[in-house]
RNA sequence: UGUCCUGUGGUGUAAUUGGCAACACGUCUGACUCUGAAUCAGAAGAGUCCAGGUUCGACCCCUGGCAGGACAACCA
């Protein structure tokens, strides 16, 4: 996995600080802590697709392994049959492996180690530091007090051991039906920290698990769980996002009891980007309402969805770079995401010449019977990738916002009476304007200088600037989705009273438009990244039939024109 | 009236034994341009939450405030 596109960075890796977590590991190191050893593990809970955050985490979970020469493992985090599922399961194994990251042979998930996590279980009790509690899920609440208030202590908390052991036994057994016993930590009651007040470790759930089947209706709790799974595969930093960091009193109480290797937690604060949620519970409702067509919708923050809005692993990977990594909240501007898909897009996508909101024009010294073929590049980053022919002809399709009639001083596209260059052909000339009944335009009337076509001795002629076009005759005809933020709101949770984030969903996010395309398209298939000129970048989408091409706005090209409308409103 | 965490340009991140704040995105100029893109050159924008203290010197250390966030799921 390189970054080929981004020079920059492997270069100056070197001279860059450290953050927070990597001066602890250096510290660590340096101290002959696990002798030197560094492991790392991006543990998804498959209740969900992953999205941009995830990819933040596993850049930085798999780039702190790497960069140390340690190890990373994927571990599935499913200690919940209710709310997982294996769709979920194997879209973050693909989200993961096409993000550019090899697990090896080191997948894992802690339900493989729901055995061992029951004998840790047993072995508390029979230290006294668990018991069977019969309360209700209620009167366990009651019973925690608050934050500002002590808890009171269960009336089961005083339990013989082999009472407790007894108990336990026959909750794995399937003895008892669903909330009628736990298995609690006796830990204190009174504690500051409320998951020190005896957090539940097994609740008997029974429901069918996708990968232990029926073997279990006892599971263990986060909290239960994930220390000890960290401690079975002796990861060394164990990162997890701010919300985790009290519970970290509790995953060192855990392993200081059971005596087991010490994994450290290291709390780090989660990607917020503007103008977009990333809450699953919240994703999974756009979902299921229908506000999005699923997980991979090309608007949602998904990276399934981002890969087919046609980012691609490098341009999230050196997004994760540049957000950096501390401990404060942050929201990042949703701008850097997009400047990191263009700057990889830029160098990588071939160029074509496509017309999505088109007005005919015609060239009307241009023999009516003629075509011709104009050389056009591939891509001007990349010459190396050579030249293509682009067929031209008397009657051409050029963009609406391309044309004004009575244009404002700063407009330098065409107009009557103005030049422009047809980008790869000739130079053009206004001369009239067609309307119908309405007072439209439906077509624009030009004439050609023959001498000016490019690559021709004189042809240089300056112009005030080059506009991209489509022979109309020559034209293929695709399907073109535009996308626009989801949300109006750079903080979409931010609704007015009774109104939720849907309140701020962007009625036009999608926009779907046919294109008019100039040759260079014949062979593409989905995934395909694409510049249309002057308008953005475009991606094949895997709903694309043989005979319809369909294209996704991954991002318009910066554009200082509509920079310039918008400064005046 | 608890515990823990965090407070540096618009946004994010730096400043590594304390030496008057750097980089990126964004914004704005200008150059170049057969993409109003890219590229190149430049500019504006913070005096580091506040108040004390230690020190020749504090973003960094100490004290006290203030502000924001997390925690009361048999979710993770």
């Amino acid at each position: 996995m390189t970054n080929g596109n981004f020079p920059d960075k492997g270069k100056k890796e070197e001279e860059r600080s450290l953050n927070f977590i990597e001066q602890i590991i250096t510290e660590d190191i340096k101290s002959g802590k696990n002798e030197g050893r560094v492991h790392t593990r991006f543990p998804p809970e498959p209740n969900g697709y992953l999205h941009i955050g995830h990819a933040k985490s596993i850049c930085l979970n798999y780039g702190l392994a790497n960069k140390f020469k340690g190890l990373y493992n994927l571990r599935f985090d499913d200690t919940n049959p209710l709310t997982e599922e294996v769709e979920y399961v194997d879209s973050i194994m693909e989200d993961v492996r096409w993000l550019g990251f090899d697990w090896e042979d080191r997948l894992y998930y802690a339900s493989d180690y729901f055995e061992q996590l029951c004998q840790w279980a047993e072995k508390l009790i029979m230290k006294g530091k668990a018991y069977v509690c019969e309360l209700s899920s209620e009167e366990i609440a009651a019973h925690k007090g608050s934050p500002t208030r002590p808890g009171k202590d269960s009336p089961f908390r005083n339990r013989p051991v082999d009472e407790n052991l007894d108990q336990f036994r026959r909750m794995r057994k399937g003895e008892f039906k669903e909330g009628e016993k736990v298995l609690r930590a006796k830990i204190d009651m009174s504690s500051p920290n409320m998951h020190m007040r005896d957090p539940i470790v097994y609740r008997i759930i029974h429901a069918h698990h996708h990968r232990t089947g029926d073997k279990w209706c006892i599971y263990p709790t986060y909290d239960y769980a994930h220390g000890q799974s960290d401690s079975i595969e002796e990861i060394t930093h164990s990162i997890c996002t701010l919300e985790f960091e009290v519970h970290r009193p509790l995953y060192d109480w855990f392993i200081r009891e059971l005596e087991i290797f010490p994994s450290r937690q290291i709390e780090f604060a989660r990607l917020n980007l503007s103008y977009t949620i990333m809450s699953k519970r919240k994703l999974l409702q756009l979902v299921r309402e229908g506000h999005v067509s699923g997980w991979t919708d090309p608007r949602m923050p998904t990276i399934s969805g981002l890969r087919r809005r046609g980012y691609t692993p490098e341009s999230i990977r050196f997004f994760a770079d540049r957000i950096g990594v501390a401990k404060r909240d942050n929201v990042i501007d949703v701008a850097l995401l997009e400047h990191s898909v263009r700057e990889d897009l830029n160098k990588i996508a071939t160029r074509v010449m496509a017309v999505l909101h088109p007005v005919k024009l015609v060239i009307t010294n241009y023999p009516e019977d003629k075509s011709e073929e104009v050389d056009a590049v591939v891509n001007p980053e990349m010459p190396e990738l050579g030249r293509r022919k682009v067929p031209f002809s008397r009657e051409i399709l050029i963009e609406k916002d391309d044309f004004m009639e009575d244009p404002p001083k700063k407009f330098f596209r065409l107009a009557p009476g103005r030049e422009v260059r047809l980008k790869y052909a000739y130079i053009i000339k206004c001369e009239e304007v067609v309307k119908n009944d309405a007072g439209e335009i439906t077509e624009i009337r030009c004439t050609y200088d023959p001498l000016t076509r490019s690559g021709l001795p004189d042809a240089n002629r300056k112009v005030k600037s080059t506009i991209h076009w489509v022979s109309a005759p020559h034209a293929n005809e695709v399907e073109v989705r535009l996308f626009d933020r989801l949300f109006l709101k750079e903080d979409p949770d931010e609704a007015e009273e009774g109104k939720d984030f849907k309140s701020n969903l962007n009625p036009d996010s999608l926009k779907v438009t046919k294109g008019h395309v100039s040759s260079g398209i014949e062979n593409a298939s989905p995934l395909d990244k694409f510049q249309f000129e002057r308008l953005g970048y475009f991606c094949v989408d895997e709903d694309s039939t043989p005979g319809r091409l369909i294209f996704n706005r991954t991002v318009t090209l910066r554009d200082a024109w509509a920079r310039m409308g918008k400064n005046q409103l």
